[in-house]
DNA sequence: ACAGTCGGGACACCCCGTTTGT
DNA sequence: ACAAACGGGGTGTCCCGACTGT
């Protein structure tokens, strides 16, 4: 992961490393639609206007490119999906909250879920990506464990419930409606998904 | 579409046709593994035993055997989720049976499931692919409100349950944590599911 | 060369060989546009109508085939160039009149004077044609090298005269001529030559 | 048209031009004896010792390299057949010289006249090819009747004499006894072809 | 005898991801 | 950061022989 700006002497992000970073924002476009096999460093060419010379000089590889857009692509649409969310009330509001960001809020990395594009395309044959999926995939589901962990803590949850599977399901069912959602080329499938995991939360884990 | 053995002369199956069937079998897996785009006709001539030339005899181009074999990755598991369907009883039992048969069965296709997979990897510029897989997701879901309708019309059903919405939050449900157990290598998403839909088909659908 | 239809048995003309004919006739101008490496079976086989066993039966090979073709290529050419010759008064005015043909007749076979296709396009590389053209080139001129002599014989010619040289000079102003007027898409130099030619005859080589 | 090293900065001449250049020169006898048809990948890599991908650095396409090859043949030929020529009286001493020069000058790209071989092999399905032939055989024609309109201006031609047909008569008669001379594998053709035009000029064009 | 199906092995052209020199 | 070259792989097509059926 690169420097998110947090460093203490700014100055130092040399021109390198910003011509890095845009190699990377132009290029996780390209793997998110046309995933990891379907991309040629052509089409990296032609998105970041640099030669191969250029993207070889910051990355070994194509896979190490792939990886480290990976990480951009869902840096961003976790940034989108958590936004506002901690403004939200905690607890089962707060979960609601990062389920309608996610059905209503465009990936902001065209080409839709990075997660689930890459889970698929990524599954067999590419240690390196996978491994990057399944920590998002992770990060992911813990940080909704961690939000129904405290719902319960305040009492708001049902005894019996187990935050993993309820994080589970959110994530599946979302995940799940996306890809039909794209393959009918409408939001039908998310916008009901949305209402069944808010019933779900209302009635299977609101105490 | 192939014969489907209805003939009366069963004697004219060709060996060609027969080439062209092993052929598609032997395809369909590493299409299904390794996405359109990750398999290469070598990986095609090693997994059939033939040449290119051999290949292209039967099929004008990958893409035209990629479609078959699509279709008979579809049909494939297709029959391994409809198994014993029929006799469970109908209604709500029997979407739990499918379910169960989606959660408990491996695909008889190595890759998981071929929709899930060619949705995703065939998503963009593969207007073929795309349209099979669309048509395939149309005609499981159909097949799901179909049921739902029956078990509707015995008064199984609450009033105001929209078939289509039962539907599609089964398919996304089931879908989606195929995707996570795939990339957690085991099944808990998938029982998870299993056992939110069941929970959801008892308390939210039935009357 | 097959039977011309001299044959005494008329009947022995198997059915085999009308569909060899049959091939030739559809393969000459396939061979002669396209020139022989130009021409795959597969242009044969959608000329022919028939399929490569049918071919193949017929011929051992694309080489001999193209053989045989240019045989037919140059009988037809032949044909259409010595009509209404034999019916000129002989000798110079003769010539004439085969010049005129050259001229203003078109190749019974599309693309052109296959002399001139096949001596540049198997000039290298296919001795088996090289040898048809140099033989059909050489029939030529000694055609044209005895009406010259038939012309001397009746005190038509200048002494000195060499037939061989006369000869050589009417095939190649045609051929060349012929060249230019197919890349100039007009009929301007093929005009010239003959204009050209009948003058030569008239003041060079007429008594 | 590649830089003739009149620059002022002769160290601008890259090493990727440079050896594009070899590429040509290297191309030009392959497609010259070979056609276009005839030639392959496998023929220019053994020709100029590169790779494919070092071919394709320099030209996108193996029509673009057969049009750099051609121009450059066509280059190679006119130079041999201009040389002297401009030493030589005006006038038609000057056609005379030009005719010797194609007569007894041997091809500088081994496989014969670029002109004749290219218009014959391209003639059909190469518009590019056969764009860049009608052109060459253009600029010919046009300076063959540069020298006859000049020759008319100092009263050494005929009056009635088109320039054009002088032309194309010359350029006609010389390629098709080149043609000739190919096949038989001699020179006769082409000398009587040069005592047939030099009698030509003295008796037909000259005043 | 003849036509057609089938498969092979080689090769077509082109583009791939990568390394090297500068 | 690019220009240059590489070696190999991409898909597709070639010509042909052997087999199958009429």
């Amino acid at each position: 992961m690169r420097p998110t700006g947090l460093s203490i002497h700014p100055t130092t992000v040399t021109k390198g490393e910003q011509t890095r970073q845009r190699i990377v924002e132009a290029a996780a476009p390209i793997f998110n639609r046309l995933g990891y096999d379907g991309s040629s460093l052509a089409d990296l060419m032609a998105a970041t206007g640099l030669k191969k010379g250029g993207i070889y000089r910051h990355f070994a590889s194509k896979e190490e490119l792939a990886a480290a857009a990976f990480d951009y692509a869902w840096d961003s649409v976790w940034k989108v999906r958590m936004r506002d969310v901690s403004e939200a009330t905690p607890g089962i509001e707060n979960l609601k909250r990062r389920i309608a960001n996610f059905v209503e809020r465009r990936s902001p990395v065209p080409g839709g879920c990075p997660v689930l594009n890459t889970a698929v395309t990524a599954a067999e044959g590419n240690s390196v990506l996978r491994a990057r999926v399944a920590k998002a995939l992770r990060t992911w589901r813990e940080s909704l464990e961690a939000e129904v962990e405290s719902a319960a803590e305040r009492g708001e949850v049902k005894t019996g419930v187990e935050p993993k599977t309820v994080a589970t399901v959110i994530i599946g069912t979302l995940e799940g409606a996306l890809m039909i959602s794209r393959m009918e080329r409408n939001t039908d499938a998310l916008i009901g998904a949305k209402e069944h995991l808010n019933r779900y939360l209302d009635t299977e884990v609101s105490a």
